[in-house]
DNA sequence: GGTCGTCAAGGGGTG
DNA sequence: CACCCCTTGACGACC
């Protein structure tokens, strides 16, 4: 089995690029400048050409865009065309990602909520998605995957998961093919997303610092097989992350870097699975706390390195 | 050069 | 209902 790391949207080595620059709601109201919008999302173009090449260069495999590329793209009354005047940039981007080989994703923020009690909350979730469907397929990104979180607890949670499931139907097929879910650290837990994958026939990505927050205390031995099975022929995407500390108050928050021992820990469970897995390494430290655990990797384990970011055990 | 407040369309909890 | 908490990265103000 290969095992290969990624990170999540910057790079802390080049932190002078940021692919996620705004243009607020509240600026735009004032100023309504076409031309400012337009020179940030160029800006937000080129700096993630830039962390795609430095990618490329160091041999990361697994990258998450960053959802705030085109500010205001899904604002209903801001309407403006982020496709065309951009293609260059999307062609030449998308060319570099489909060259190396590379697999992008994107992980929807807090605004996407599918089983919302609120009809305009899930109406707004449907064009967050379709946005983050549009970028994928200008980049030419064949396997599309945005993963998301099942959502708020309203009225409980078997009919919060109900919502969801209702909601998921209505959605375009285009859309339902690109959606995994991921167990969230308070309230769906990693059986509450197979329960909805095996209704909906969606993968679940497993988070496995949420898996230690909120568990039903189940193995993850036990666990791993259906999630590994939710993904069928595509790759499995994992995250993982340390907790920032051990007190109650912190540590559902991320830590700068990866705790190797837990990360060892953890392969010693899903080793011996005959597929591939991509895990995204989600801390603070972004690319230092990806390249720090494979430093630590090599002095303390047996695991066969392929280059910089991959390995096989 | 560090620290703080602000922005955002979210949910949730308290009084 | 008001208010505060959670969360993210960028950025301007301030000392």
């Amino acid at each position: 089995m290969r095992i290969r790391l990624g990170y999540a949207c910057i790079s802390k080595t080049l932190d002078y690029l940021t692919p996620s620059s705004p243009y607020t709601y509240t600026e735009y109201l004032e100023k309504r400048s076409v031309k400012k919008l337009d020179s940030v999302i160029v800006s937000n173009l080129k700096a993630l050409h830039e962390l795609i090449l430095y990618n490329i260069k160091n041999n990361v495999h697994f990258f998450r865009v960053s959802s705030k590329l085109i500010p205001l793209a899904t604002k209903n009354d801001v309407v403006f065309n982020y496709k065309d005047p951009y293609r260059i940039y999307y062609q030449q981007i998308g060319k570099l990602i489909l060259e190396s080989n590379m697999r992008v994703d994107f992980h929807p923020d807090q605004f996407c909520v599918l089983n919302s009690t609120k009809k305009e909350v899930v109406s707004n979730t449907l064009e967050i998605l379709k946005y983050h469907y549009n970028i994928l397929d200008y980049l030419g990104v064949k396997d599309k995957i945005l993963v998301i979180h099942v959502g708020g607890n309203t009225f409980g949670k078997e009919k919060s998961i109900s919502r969801f499931i209702n909601n998921f139907n209505r959605l375009p097929s285009y859309l339902k093919k690109c959606i995994a879910i991921e167990n969230d650290d308070k309230i769906f837990n990693i059986k509450d997303c197979l329960k909805i994958s095996q209704k909906l026939d969606i993968p679940v990505v497993l988070d496995y610092h949420h898996f230690r927050c909120n568990n039903e205390q189940e193995k993850l031995e036990d666990v791993m097989k259906d999630i590994l099975a939710s993904w069928h022929n595509k790759t499995p995407k994992i995250h993982f992350s340390s907790p920032k500390n051990n007190t109650k108050k912190d540590f559902r928050s991320h830590h700068d870097y990866i705790d190797v021992d837990s990360f060892i820990k953890f392969i010693d469970i899903i080793k011996g699975v005959e597929c591939d897995i991509d895990i995204m390494i989600e801390a603070k430290a972004k690319d230092e706390a990806l390249f720090r655990l494979v430093r630590e990797l090599k002095y303390k384990t047996d695991f066969i390195f392929m280059d910089e970011t991959s390995f096989i055990v």
